[in-house]
RNA sequence: GGGAGCAUAGCUCAGCUGGGAGAGCACCUGCCUUACAAGCAGGGGGUCACAGGUUCGAGCCCUGUUGUUCCCACCA
């Protein structure tokens, strides 16, 4: 039965209480029957996380689509979980220990585990109570953790697996080294920043006098670590110079100097310094030259000890007193100011150490390949689609993979070394016992690159590396959404994952959203503290407005900006949404809402039922191609022009004839409507249009709950184009007369007799109740020809309408107000005469367009011929 | 250095495969009309960044220019 909602919208009182129904009622869960499935997995959030915007949109994203496949009929499965996040969480628990005046080193590394565990039992439930909040249906009984025991098998399972086919090795390479962080991280995890710095130009004594060589750097406290200098094969000034040594000043060391491509001739003096421990191509230059390798600075970027007189200074520091000492010594001959790029940690921005390091590495070359291959086969296809081109490159280009993290919080390498005799083993195992000597080995330190679980995320969360039957079931899974900022970080190694350890790809589809900004187009942040909280935007406004809001009014993976302003919209709207139900149910007082029969209805209703239908098809083709903010902005404009508008405002002559036939059906239309216009809607607001349904009559089989019922299908029986039109020719007619009372400041309550002269009396036949309700009219008439007296006069497509408020015009103006039309008219009909006049246009343009700019044509030739009517009996 | 996005009403943005520009907010006018003032009715406001080109026809396609944002890159 009908229940009545109450006067106010307010989203507070059922949200809480209709997602724990939800939850009660096991509507998350996969229904496992025989339909095809659609399975989504979240893209965990960090466990140090609080829900912020760009969290809000992505699971608003990911609900509207798995809510819309539920109820197309799909057994549809929402994966959620968190990540552990190794270098964001362990700097926070180091940071909360710091307050404690604790170091990692004071705990230990059990201490230091026990303490991160109940971190995140403390904060890993907060992210998942708020995105609860929002209204994701995720299957929470499925709830995963990267850190938990399945994702940790799998870890070992792919890390063996690849050590095995040597595609994971350990070696000696140039890494990023965080001083701060004091681990390494992958390229892809440095950021770079424009630094204002020198370009410091030094001399390099040759050895055996006469002569010195001039390199330029910008980083001098390297040069403790020089082992040569390099210059180009090729370098006519150079090349007597090649396998001479030179002395490096305040070191006094010999060091030679070397041929190689890397120095170019036209950069700089042509002579570069060669440090191989502490830069990528100077790494390269060293391993071509076979230059041993010195290592200068410490983990936490100071000087070593191997350096007295600068030992322990930090590397600007120590920079300074270099510069210094050059210039003291005179082996300094300029400097320049420079500016460039500087890499930095994209954890906590301090500028990352380049150093030589003995680190885990992914081969990528033979991964990279497949995973090029499944995107450009469209086997996983990225929306909008220009997002394939950033994924292409990176992988095109990619490096080996560091993997190894000098942290503790995180999955640990599964690596054992025998002291004894040096031997490797990798297992999956706990222990190991040195296959050689018998010894116990001792497990690797370290752990690994939090992104080396989140990659495997599509299938270690559904059982892999055991043949599950959810496995088998939902994977591979179908839609990845996420923001373009994470594609290189997470969706490439995704792909390349899936492919080389499940031979498929993880999801056949990612669609790709941009960031939330703030009202002035900023990026969100903590140290702006321009962040806006979803949660505070939901008590506010509620969960459905803010989903809107963030739904809609923007395109895939562009940026959008949150405002006051777009909030206030969205709630508008779903306040709109809710008034038009409660006008529903004060005038509805039948128990089952059926399919409309054709026969017996009205001309509204069959306009209504039109204008939903077109609204049906048009929602499911933007769902369909991922468009969700052209599907909800269909839907705002159904519901707010055309539903409440247009129809309720027509329906009201009806409604208020209680006990009739007529009656029945238009409630029975407006509640059919109403209905199918909550199922479109719900996979975008869900609560509402769930506190809605359930007050609305309907019929038996979808009572239960909104979101289980089915998505509306489009249905041609219900489509009346002819008096769909007819219905469009009446309400052109009532804007009209609107229109023009407003210009002439008639208060609604004069009302005034229309008289019509149409060309099809009868599509205004019964019409007079509409004039009457929406145009101010004091009734109608039909007439033929202008009536004696009518001075207002109004020509539309289907009629020209005819009032007696003669004494209200002011003939002068109205004749100017008619010529002007009469310009436009004119200027209109001078167009389309152009157009169709050209032999060109008549010959080439589609039969259909050279029609329609006809029809164009003859009716601006009516129009002009009724304005030159009105002007003449003025 | 390479690549991508964006440039449309005062503001924020839509505009699908080319057929003469839309919304929300803001602004102006008039309304408590039997859901909604978080509302109703009406209105003003745009050389679609610039310059070429393709086409019968360009906001949309091509080329270039300018401005802007982002991504990638080891440039001493």
């Amino acid at each position: 039965m009908p229940r009545e909602l109450p006067k106010t919208y307010d989203p507070a009182d059922f949200e809480s209480r209709i997602y724990e129904e939800w939850c009660e009622k096991g509507y998350f869960k996969p229904s496992h029957e025989g339909a095809p499935t659609y399975t989504i997995v979240i893209p965990p959030p960090n466990i140090t996380g609080q829900l912020h915007m760009g969290h809000a949109l992505d699971n608003t994203l990911q609900d509207i689509l798995i809510r819309y496949k539920r109820m197309k009929g799909f057994d549809t499965l929402w994966v959620p979980g968190t990540d552990h996040a190794s270098i964001a969480t362990e700097a926070k628990i180091v940071e909360s220990m710091r307050k404690e005046g604790l170091t990692k080193e004071d705990v230990g590394r059990e201490g230091f585990l026990e303490r991160a565990w109940k971190w995140r039992e403390q904060y890993g439930n907060r992210i998942v109570s708020q995105l609860k909040k929002l209204g994701s249906s995720c299957d929470w009984s499925r709830e995963r953790f990267t850190l938990d025991e399945g994702c940790s098998e799998a870890v070992r399972e792919v890390f063996v697996r690849l050590y095995e086919k040597g595609l994971i090795y350990r070696g000696e390479r140039i890494i990023n080294w965080c001083p701060h962080c004091k681990t390494s991280i992958s390229n892809a995890e440095v950021n770079y920043e424009d630094q204002a710095s020198h370009f410091w130009h030094i001399k390099y004594p040759l050895v055996g006098g006469g002569g010195y060589v001039e390199v330029a750097t910008t980083r001098p406290e390297t040069l403790l670590g020089d082992t040569a200098v390099a210059v180009n094969p090729e370098d006519e000034r150079y090349k007597h110079l090649i396998g001479q040594y030179c002395v490096l000043p305040l070191v006094g060391r010999r060091i030679p100097i070397v041929a190689d491509e890397h120095a170019q001739l036209d950069k700089g003096t042509g002579c570069v310094k060669i440090t191989p421990a502490h830069d990528p191509n100077d790494f390269e230059v060293g391993r071509r030259c076979h230059l041993p390798m010195e290592v200068v600075l410490t983990e936490d970027a100071k000087i070593t000890d191997n350096y007295p007189k600068y030992a322990g200074m930090d590397r600007y520091e120590a920079r300074k007193a270099i510069v210094d000492d050059l210039e003291a010594g005179g082996y300094l001959c300029g400097i320049e100011d420079l500016s460039h790029e500087v890499g930095t940690c994209y954890r906590c921005g301090t500028t990352i150490e380049p150093m030589i390091s003995l680190q885990w590495f992914v081969r990528m070359e033979p991964l990279a390949g497949p995973a090029i291959k499944a995107v450009k086969e469209g086997k996983t296809r990225f929306v909008p689609e220009r997002f394939d081109k950033n994924y292409m490159h990176w992988m095109e280009n990619t490096q080996d993979w560091c993997i190894s993290r000098q942290l503790w919080w995180g999955h640990r390498i599964p690596a054992f070394y025998c002291d004894e005799c040096g031997e490797t083993v990798v297992t999956k195992e706990t222990h190991a016992v040195c296959p050689k000597c018998g010894r116990e080995m001792r497990q690797d330190p370290d752990t690994l690159d939090t992104w080396f679980s989140s990659a495997l995320w599509p299938f270690s969360t559904l059982g892999w590396p055991h043949d599950t039957p959810d496995l088998r079931r939902f994977y591979p899974t179908n839609t990845l959404v996420t923001g373009y900022d994470i594609i290189t970080f997470w969706v490439s190694r995704m792909i390349f994952s899936a492919l080389e350890y499940t031979g498929q790809v993880p999801f056949d589809t990612v669609l790709i959203h941009g960031l939330v900004r703030d009202a002035q187009g900023r990026k969100m942040s903590k140290s702006l503290g321009n962040g806006i909280d979803p949660l505070e935007i939901i008590d506010k406004y509620g969960a459905d407005a803010l989903r809107f809001a963030l739904a809609t009014g923007n395109s895939p993976g562009n940026d959008m900006r949150f405002s006051d302003e777009r909030i206030e919209a969205a709630r508008n709207f779903v306040n709109k949404l809710w008034n038009a139900a409660r006008f529903a149910l004060m005038n509805l007082d039948i128990d089952e809402v059926k399919k409309p029969e054709a026969e017996s209805l009205s001309p509204e209703d069959k306009w209504i039922l039109t204008q939903y239908e077109s609204t049906v098809l048009s929602v499911t083709a933007a769902l369909e191609k991922y468009e969700l903010g052209i599907a909800l902005s269909n839907l705002y404009n159904f519901v707010w022009d055309v539903l409440c508008d247009w129809y309720i405002e027509l329906s009201k002559t009806s409604l208020s004839d209680k006990g009739t036939e007529a009656n029945k059906r238009t409630q029975n239309t407006l509640a059919f409507v109403l209905g199918g216009t909550l199922r479109l809607l719900h996979p975008f607001l869900p609560f509402v249009t769930e506190e809605i349904f359930m007050s609305l009559p309907h019929s038996d089989t979808d009572c239960e709950s909104i979101m289980i019922s089915p998505y509306p299908e489009y249905d041609e029986s219900l489509v009346f184009d002819a008096e769909s039109k007819e219905m469009d020719a009446v309400i052109e007619a009532i804007r009209a007369i609107r229109t023009r009372r407003a210009e002439m400041n008639v208060p609604p309550s004069r009302r005034a007799k229309v008289l019509l002269d149409a060309k099809q009396p009868a599509i205004f036949a019964g019409k007079e109740p509409f004039f009457c309700r929406l145009a101010s009219a004091s009734g109608i008439e039909m007439t033929n020809g202008a009536p004696e007296g009518a001075v207002v006069r109004l020509v539309t497509n289907a009629a020209t309408v005819y009032m007696h408020l003669g004494e209200l015009v002011d003939l002068d103006a109205e004749r100017a107000r008619l010529k002007k039309e009469l310009e436009k008219c004119d200027s209109e009909i001078r167009r389309l005469d152009g157009k169709l006049s050209n032999q060109g246009f008549i010959s080439k343009a589609p039969a259909a367009v050279v029609e329609g700019e006809r029809a164009k044509l003859e009716k601006a030739r009516e129009l002009k011929k009724s304005l030159e009517a009105s002007l003449a009996e003025l």
